[in-house]
This record gives structure tokens, sequence and C-alpha cells, in this order.
RNA sequence: GUGGGCGUAGCUCAGCUGGUAGAGCACCCGGUUGUGGUCCGGGAUGUCGCGGGUUCGACCCCCGUCGCUCACCCCA
């Protein structure tokens, strides 16, 4: 094989593609039923925006970004996540001076030069919701909410959500002191070690069993929040309950970008592999004003597709194709194929799925290929079609057939169908 | 960056302790002249990932290489 798709990308190729399209539009649906608005943000961005935004000492930012300079000489990202980039939008088109919250949503192609395994890939899809210039916790709970009714939608059952606050930046900074003085006590390889002083709080997230046996006592953050918080942390749990949506307090759930702070949480689904989180998100106070804009806080979440797929496809969830056909045209004569397309694209242009027969495949092979794609009326044209100036229209399911002018035809369509 | 597994027809895979390749599905044609789904018959398809070595002989053993895949770190 000559050439083959870069290492690490998914692609989506019928007849998948067409339930890939489907959790798309389930998740748009469910953003716009909360009345975010959708959001186009470019796929690369200038790299200083991801280094600040998403956080200098971040896996991330340090060996994940796929980065190269343009023919100017600039330093240019492709987009590894989609709050920095909607963020930059956000301040630069001034949408935060108009009503708030801004509320949007974005989906596409996102990077990450990994090594790629199941369910993560160098190239990913991703949908995504920010909620910007609110600092409610009844909106945290709608943010949540929002991935929750989508998966819903979608008939996933299989997981469940996970929560965690942050906190603010005080009570974040006694508890890092706090937490790195344990560890350093710990005795962890340097590795660890090195890792722990960038950023304490993802020691809770290693899946060596060692080092989870080693930080059974760690002092967690929860004992350090603010008496603010904690209220906030209380707000969004009661308003989920109000929601019936459940949820499972995880002390230890961290996340790996830096701008995280107060409500964080994770959709955590049980039969996927080592990468199970469908959706991750929470809180960024810092954010707008690191990059530049009004100090206002935000919250939101990124929602993995190709993850989402998996997990649907884990649940064995019936996914249908999608693509159909309302008239499939066949010309047995030479005469005929000129007619075919003709009536074919009269038929889309009354709005119907239509499509011809092309090529030679002969009456029998054409009737097969009518049958596979789903076809609900096969009408076939040939020299007594022609001359007569009408046709029988032949439905699929049952084998009745009606009879028809080929003149009149999008009209005798409208009547059966 | 580190470690494990695997690379045989379009897809999923079989191939006993080494004797130069098979199944199912899919695909194409046919079962009489212009009507599909089932059934029956027939057919095409592989440099057995690539390179080297051992051997009379390698898909099967050894080495290298490339690719895929799963996992670690981390994340959607």
């Amino acid at each position: 094989m000559k050439y083959q798709a870069p290492k690490g990308v998914s692609e989506y190729f019928p007849p998948r593609s067409s339930w890939f399209e489907h959790v798309i539009w389930k998740l748009e649906e469910s953003a716009l039923a909360a009345n975010y608005r959708f959001i186009e943000t470019p796929i690369f961005e200038d790299t200083e925006l991801f280094a600040r935004g998403v956080g200098e000492t971040t896996d991330v930012v340090t060996k994940e970004m796929y980065t190269f300079e343009d023919r100017g000489g600039r330093s240019i990202t492709l987009r590894p996540e989609g709050t920095a980039g909607v963020i930059r939008s956000i301040i630069e088109n001034g949408l935060d001076r108009g009503q708030l919250p801004v509320k949007v949503f974005y989906s596409g192609p996102f990077f990450r030069a990994e090594r790629p395994q199941a369910g993560r890939y160098r190239q990913f899809f991703q949908f995504g919701i920010e909620a910007v210039g609110v600092d409610d916790p009844a909106l945290d709970a709608e943010v949540i909410s929002v991935a929750h009714l989508a998966f819903q939608k979608l008939g996933l059952t299989d997981y469940q959500i996970q929560i965690n606050s942050l906190g603010d930046k005080e009570s974040r900074n006694i508890h890092r002191e706090d937490l790195l003085s344990f560890i350093r006590k710990a005795n962890f390889d340097q590795e660890t070690i090195d890792r722990a002083e960038k950023n304490p709080l993802r020691i809770f997230d290693d899946k060596r069993g060692e080092v989870q046996e080693k930080i059974k006592n760690a002092p967690l953050l929860s004992q350090f929040l603010s008496s603010e918080s904690k209220i906030k942390f209380e707000q969004v749990k009661s308003n989920l309950d109000k929601l019936q949506i459940p949820y499972l307090v995880n002390e230890r759930l961290v996340r790996g970008l830096d701008y995280y702070t107060g409500t964080t949480f994770e959709f955590v689904h049980n039969r996927l592999g080592a990468q199970a989180t469908i959706c991750g998100g929470g809180r960024y106070d810092g954010l707008m004003e690191t990059l530049g804009g009004q100090a206002l806080s935000g919250i939101g979440f990124g929602l993995g597709i190709d993850r989402t797929l998996l997990a649907m496809e884990s649940e064995g969830i019936e996914l249908k194709d999608r693509q159909y056909v309302d008239i499939y045209i066949i010309p047995i004569s030479d005469t005929a194929k000129n007619l075919a397309l003709e009536m074919a694209v009269n038929c889309r242009r009354g709005g119907f799925v239509a499509d011809v027969a092309f090529g030679n495949r002969g009456l029998k092979g054409s009737m097969k290929a009518a049958d596979k794609m789903a076809t609900h009326f096969v009408l076939v044209l040939g020299d007594d079609e022609l001359s007569s100036g009408s046709g029988r229209l032949k439905r699929m399911s049952d084998g009745e057939e009606f009879s028809v002018s080929l003149t009149s035809l999008v009209d005798e369509l409208r009547a059966i169908l």
C-alpha cells in the first residue's frame, strides 16, 4: 500500500460516518435546547495562546502540541483543546461586552502529538460548550446537564458523572504546600517528584498501584476549601440533585489543564479501556484575565466524539445507517439514460432523495443495488415507458407497483410516499 | 519517551511438530427474453508487511526493519 493515513488519526467513512454525524447532531441539539449559540474558531492559533491559556507546565503544552512556523516566521499551533481559542474569540470580538453569560458551543478536530491508543488519537473530534461571564452554581449544573442530556439522547447509560471542587486560588495554594511536603516525605522516584513539583494535584491521577498506595493518606483539597468555595460546591450538588442527575463526588478528581478552578467534572464510561473519560470540564476563574480580557469567570466542557462513539458501540447501541433513497431510476436502454438523470434531478428539486443506476449493470444487478441502499421505490425506464409516457413505481418493501405518469412523477411520489 | 501483543484475500480469521496457501462474509457473473431481498451454481482476488539468515525446502525457525495495536505518563 503506497499511502496510508498519518499515525493515530481516526477516519469515518460510510456507513459508520453516518453514526458520527448522528452523534454530532444530538450534541448540537442539546446545546441549542439550552440556548447555546454556535461558534467556529480557527483550527490553528498563535502558539502563545495555548502556552498561556492551557498552562506552561502542562503535558499538553510541554510535549503534545503540533507546533510549526508559518512562512512569516510566526509560531503556530494546531489547537489541542477548545477553550483557549473560544475565550480568545470572545475577548477579541467583544462578546463579553454584551449580555452575560456568553453561551457558545463548538465542534471540530483537535490535535495532540501523543502516542495513540484506544480512544486517544492525534487528531480527534471534540464537541464543547462554554458559558462565560456569570459565576453561578446553577450555571455549573446547567453545563453538566447539557452533556448529560446529550448522552441520554444517544442512549448511553453505563457511565458515571464524577465531580469535585478545586476551590479558589487561596485554598489551592495552602493545600498545594501541604500536599507537596507530604509527597516529598513519601520517597517517590525522581520523575514522580519532578512532576509533583509542577502540579502536585496530578499525583492523584497516577494509575500505578504503588503510587496510589502511598498517597492513600495524602491531604485532600476538600479539607482546605474556603467556606465560600464549599457553599458553591454544595449548591452545585443540590442543583444536580434537583435535576435528578446522578453524580459521584471524587475528591481525587483532577484535570490536566491548569486553568481549572472550582467545580470540575468528568463523565467516565464503564466499558471503555484506559481512556474512559467521554466528557470533562469545569470552571475557570482566571482564564479570561490571563488571555487579556476582563476578570470574568467561565465554565465549560469538552466532549470526545470519537470516545462517545466507542462508548455507544460498547453498550451495543444499535446505530442505523441513516442514508436512504426515495427513488432509484434504472434506465435499460440508451435513450432512457438521458432521461433518467433528468428525472432524478427533478425529483431532487421536489425534495426527494433520488439516484440513478449509472453504468451498465443490467436490470437484475441494478435491482440488487437498489435493495442494498435502502430504496423506497424503483422506476425502470425502458422503451415501453418512453413511448407510453408512463411507468410503474415499484415499492421495495412489499413489491407492490403503482402506475405513474413520467411527466408528473414528483407529484405522484408525493401522493404515495 | 518506555513496555507488551500482532502483521496471511476488501473484511474477520484458519494454516498440525517447516514441504511454496484456505474458510466465512463481502464483491462480480449466471439460474433464458424487462424487476430485488432467500436459495443454488460459477468466478476474480494474495510478492503470507519488508529485508536478510538457517534449511534440500519457510507463512511457519532466527535477526533486523517498517507498520498496526494495547498499556504507562497525560488527556477528549
